[in-house]
DNA sequence: AGAGATACCTGGGAGC
DNA sequence: TGCTCCCAGGTATCTC
């Protein structure tokens, strides 16, 4: 389940991967949740070099020399693979982007949750307006305790949904919202506008370091995430309350519990969540 | 407009 | 062992 950290993970290791590779051509293998546009692809990206590879929440950015990006989301099980382009794709490759030094970049996403697509941008550099409804990004100066009290004011929803809304924050999904507000000592279903000043310095910071931790173990290996390389994340070992019903807390002598949240699994100890 | 439910999709695990 | 059933969840879209 690709979170903002294995989206990072993703990201940079896609720039380190195709940046300076020139496109040569594109192939579908089937449908994902939005169609890959092949021929537009190909006609508006081949010849062009790939300048480089980025994030924003949890979508990915490929930018080419020219006024085109592709937007990725790898959805629940999408994961990216290179290989050689002479290679037989194998069930669950979807789609692929062949690069003129005869690499492949395969897009495999079993459940077809993701997608690629091309978008139009006003100039080099510039964020694709189909990114603009995205929240605050959490790992920048902007996502702060003010920022998050003054959106949540007058909100009814439980905060986990809350920090879960992209349009609030950009990245966090259920994984992490569950660890971060076990950190911050916040019951995930509270009320999002009852969350007093003090308790946004807590859970924002604690946003942050899940996230930061994330990152630098290389992401959580849930079911289906891979890194680029196709190996595995190393944060899952350190989840706290994630997949834990039943477990004693580490904190207290509380016993994890699940409970569901806008359809989601949201793990928390009643005891020392309040 | 906000909140909650549902659809999309399929592999994998539980239970029998 | 093999079958059926249900759960996992990011996002778009719907209904109230």
């Amino acid at each position: 389940m690709p979170e903002l950290p294995e989206v990072e993970t993703v990201a940079h290791a896609l720039n380190k991967a195709i940046q300076g590779k020139l496109l040569r051509t594109a192939n579908s293998y089937s449908r994902l949740r939005k169609p890959f546009e092949c021929k537009r692809i190909v006609r508006e990206l081949a010849g062009k070099q790939c300048i480089t590879v980025w994030r924003r929440g949890k979508y990915i950015i490929m930018e080419f020399d020219c006024d085109f990006v592709l937007i990725a989301h790898l959805g629940m099980t999408g994961a990216f693979h290179i290989e050689n382009a002479r290679q037989k794709p194998d069930r669950h490759d979807r789609a692929a982007l062949i690069f003129a030094d005869g690499n492949a970049l395969r897009f495999k996403d079993a459940r077809r949750f993701g997608f690629i697509s091309l978008a139009k941008i006003p100039h080099r550099g510039a964020m694709p307006k189909e990114l603009d409804s995205l929240g605050l990004e959490p790992l920048e100066p902007e996502f702060t305790a003010k920022a998050m009290q003054e959106r949540a004011n007058g909100r009814t929803v439980p905060v986990k949904t809350f920090i879960m809304d992209q349009k609030v924050v950009a990245g966090v999904g259920n994984i992490y919202a569950s660890e971060a507000l076990f950190l911050a000592g916040v019951h995930p279903a509270r009320r999002s506008g009852t969350i007093t000043g003090n308790e946004w310095k807590k859970l924002v910071p604690a946003i942050k370091k899940v996230l930061r931790q994330a990152i630098k173990a290389g992401g959580s290996t849930i079911r289906n995430y891979q890194t680029v390389d196709g190996s595995e994340g190393g944060f899952q070992q350190r989840l706290r309350v994630y997949g834990k019903k039943g477990e004693g807390c580490e904190r207290c002598a509380g016993t994890i519990t699940v409970a569901r949240m806008a359809g989601r699994s949201t793990f928390f100890c009643p005891e020392c969540q309040k």
